[in-house]
DNA sequence: TTGCTCCTCACGTCACGTGAGGTGGC
DNA sequence: TTGCTCCTCACGTCACGTGAGGTGGC
């Protein structure tokens, strides 16, 4: 990292919201229903009537919160609370980039690190409910199979064609 | 099975609607929604106004709803759909009841197949998000634990206390 | 008879969908 | 200049939540 970059960060490159809901399978209505409930990050600084321009951080935000949304079920009235953790990290964020000193920024990372585990544990949680209701199915299927197999056996017990 | 069970079905334990959410984890009105929508079992036969009254295989048939639904985020259109194919099977099912031939039972099986089947494909597909989900997420976490031990080592390489 | 749960409207809410009508950038 | 995507209201919809007011069974 040169001083150049901590001075004059990088130029990014910024998509459009219609790009942006393509890419992460959403609609340009969520996206902006979203930063209406103050989901995604800061807004200001966009004039009233202009186009909203999202770079790499914000569409993995916004990729981040569906994945929470639909793959745990969370509502968005939990998605506000789970980003409101989020938030002291993105605060704290911040205070990363600005900051020269190393204790700092672990300071920010170690802030970080339970609220990537609380995720974690929802994603174990869930696999464990997926787990239980496959199992349901398999009994289901098997006993079926079972049944089926008993039937054949009788209807015709050397027929080599039966499946 | 005795004669008798063909003729007069063992009496089944019967649960009101409340106890039937509380089992399941749905609100009495939720049950009361699906049936509105068709997604429960046909519902005539019960008088206008008369408490609504549900077997063993209701309250099994609405927690498969609720567990498709909740784990797997369909809709319940898609639910409508879902069951619609199953309601051949629910159809078939009352044949069954009232087959005395062993070929009949065997067909009403073998319809049955594909739909439990394309469920656990469903669950899979599941499973495979989830996954991709929770490895993204531990890909996170390392690379914060890296960054953390990396700064850790700079500020006290001998410290045998640093954790 | 007293609670308790149930019933049926019916309006409210959450998370968007869906136009209507208009402006801005390649 | 012509499309295209974007913008802001604003009403509609889906899946229920939440009382209001009343009836039925242990």
């Amino acid at each position: 990292m040169t001083a150049m970059d901590r001075t004059a960060p990088a130029e990014q490159r910024l998509q459009r919201i219609g790009e942006v809901a393509e890419q992460v399978g959403v609609t340009a209505r969520t996206i902006r229903y979203y930063e209406e409930l103050g989901l995604l990050g800061s807004t200001d600084g966009r004039l009233k009537g202009a186009h909203r321009l999202y770079n790499d951080a914000d569409v993995a935000r916004l990729r981040e919160l569906i994945g929470l949304r639909d793959l745990l079920g969370l509502s968005l009235e939990q998605l506000t609370e789970l980003a409101e953790e989020a938030d002291v990290a993105v605060c704290l964020r911040a205070q990363w980039e600005n900051s020269a000193d190393d204790a700092d920024r672990a300071d920010v990372l170690l802030a970080g690190l339970p609220h990537v585990q609380r995720q974690l544990e929802l994603v174990r949680s869930r696999q464990r409910s997926l787990a239980d209701f496959e199992a349901q199915l398999l009994t289901k299927l098997s006993r079926m199979r079972e049944v089926l197999a008993a039937h054949d056996e009788q209807r015709d017990p050397t027929d080599p064609a039966a499946s």
